[in-house]
DNA sequence: TAAAAATGGACTAAAATAGTCGTATATAAA
DNA sequence: TTTATATACGACTATTTTAGTCCATTTTTA
């Protein structure tokens, strides 16, 4: 129920790897799914993702792949969930913003306030944890 | 991707209002789920877990129903994500124990480890932090 | 130009969540 | 002792989310 995505478990040990292995060389995706065997089409994906937020540099062609974009202190889990999962927070209800959206009692719920002091918990929490402690 | 689930937030929801308008008066699970417009037979199946987990008391038959088995302060949000999804902890990762489980690069992973510390952190968050907070 | 790499959209499969249905059991009150 | 009301519980279905696949395109280097 709280579980990280495979999509940010990819996304962190590719980072990983990166940063480790590549330190500095480009890594490509492929190196990286052969490696851990992870399917490189969804791997793929995840560092076009990482690329795009800017966390990756990512390079075309024959000697292309990707490199860190900045140095793992830097790089935040919170920007690393949002790079991957599109959210701009990692919402512990669906219901943050304002709009009633998919939820069918969200005028009658009394919860959605007070959850929100442990919404800014986990908020602050990974917005300190960098993919550094990971390496 | 970190969302309580529905049956948490009904929970959550359910022991608010025993708490507060039922004061110690007998709640019925139909009453909170016309109030609320819940799914009655949803909420009834959340209410039993919360009772058979110790954490609201039952009463079967005609003026039965619901109270609080224990006062707000001492209810952790712990215990209820735990009676109502059944598993020992909050996990970020679905392979925290140590078994392979259902994730195929188990062997191969190099962010499990490093993760725990995370987990840690969630773990104390959510076992200090009371219902009556929701309140 | 050929090979190697990233990009990106559409699609399918699998798993988790949410919700429903039917029936049994217990109890209070009439 | 019957009836109405309430919890208990297992099996089932539907919906949504997540995971994974496929395929065609673009870019770059050798
Ligand atoms: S139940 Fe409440 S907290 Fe949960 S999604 Fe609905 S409005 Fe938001
Ligand atoms: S990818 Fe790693 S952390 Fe995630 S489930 Fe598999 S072994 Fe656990």
């Amino acid at each position: 129920m709280l579980n990280f995505s495979k999509k940010i478990e990819y996304g962190l040990i590719a980072l990983r790897y990166i940063a480790l292995i590549g330190d500095g060389n480009i890594v490509t995706a492929k190196e990286i799914s052969d490696k851990y065997k992870i399917s490189y089409e969804l791997l793929a994906k995840v560092l076009q993702k990482l690329a795009k937020a800017g966390i990756i540099n990512s390079f075309y062609g024959v000697n292309g792949g990707y490199t860190l974009a900045k140095s793992p202190e830097k790089i935040k889990l919170s920007e690393v969930i949002l790079a991957l999962e599109g959210k701009s927070n990692i919402s512990i209800v669906t219901c943050n913003s304002d709009q009633p959206e998919s939820c069918t009692i969200f005028d009658r719920c009394t919860i959605k306030t007070p959850l929100n002091k442990i919404q800014s918990v986990i908020n602050n929490m990974f917005s300190e944890i960098s993919i550094s402690e990971i390496l």
